[in-house]
DNA sequence: ATTTAATGTATGTATATACATATATTTGCA
DNA sequence: TGCAAATATATGTATATACATACATTAAAT
């Protein structure tokens, strides 16, 4: 669906113009679905986005500072959603013995399970790849990379 | 900057999974950098949407319900927006007398006023744009379209 | 060695947001 | 007409988020 029905604009100031609105959009529109399918599970993107880092990382541990600079949607407090999975189970934290600053975070058996669970269930939006074939996701992907700079 | 820098993600499924992604980070990118414009005009991002539809239709009013329509972020809750433009002075709400369940919302000329003060001076993100060809800007658009569907 | 700066994490607080629900009014239909 | 459903907007509430700031620890500088 054009992004002038969707926001029903008919005519954006030039093509750069309604680029941002396009951009902004589909950003949200996907976050939505991915939210939507996460909320089945009773996490947050946001926790799942740090699942799945830990997840890369495992067995290693990660630090609060490491999560932060890999999440897709940075933001201030790690702490706090660091709390929310430890208080699911579904991560660990251990204080660091070498620097008594850090904190050693571990996803648990139970996280990983999860993610398995979740992984396993299509969401909306990978249906959504679907409308394109690779050649054009990777055209996409080069032109986000490029407009970003 | 490639996305695999920007989240320090060495690989990906594939091209679609980078994708997903890609356009998370990239609305989130853009949102951020719009939000920080806005907010030196003491306005969220949202409020200078609202304002935008209102200016679209000046002097023609919009009810709650067209806004909510032609926003880019869908909110449940545009009357709350609307009471804060309300107490900056920049829209005005008048209950419709055809419809008394209808509000009608007009921008005030101090609204106008503050949206030709923001339009005036260039965002970063309009900045970022030339980044892109007239030509790339409309690849990018009719794939974002067409991967929504 | 002692002070200062930098780093890593956590927390206080105000605001924003999602979601459910309420209220008022109008419409449609028995 | 009278009453249920639909519509338009508003509000209560829990949670999320941004932003500033605090705290503890380590590194650097003098």
């Amino acid at each position: 669906m054009r992004i002038e029905d969707e926001i029903k604009q008919v005519k954006f100031i030039d093509e750069f113009h309604k680029l941002t609105i396009n951009l902004l959009f589909s950003g949200k529109w996907i976050s939505d679905m991915m939210n939507s399918h996460h909320k089945k599970y009773d996490i947050t993107s946001q926790q799942y986005n740090v699942l799945r880092i830990l997840r890369g990382q495992f067995p290693k541990v990660a630090t609060v500072n490491l999560i932060s600079t890999r999440m897709i949607d940075r933001m201030s407090n790690v702490s706090r959603l660091i709390d929310k999975l430890e208080s699911k189970k579904l991560v660990e934290r251990i204080s660091c013995e070498n620097d008594r600053r850090q904190v050693d975070i571990t996803i648990t058996t139970r996280g990983l399970d999860l993610l398995k669970t979740i992984d396993a269930t299509k969401s909306e939006v990978e249906n959504k790849l679907e409308n394109l074939t690779v050649e054009e996701a990777t055209m996409l992907n080069n032109l986000l990379d490029k407009f970003r700079g």
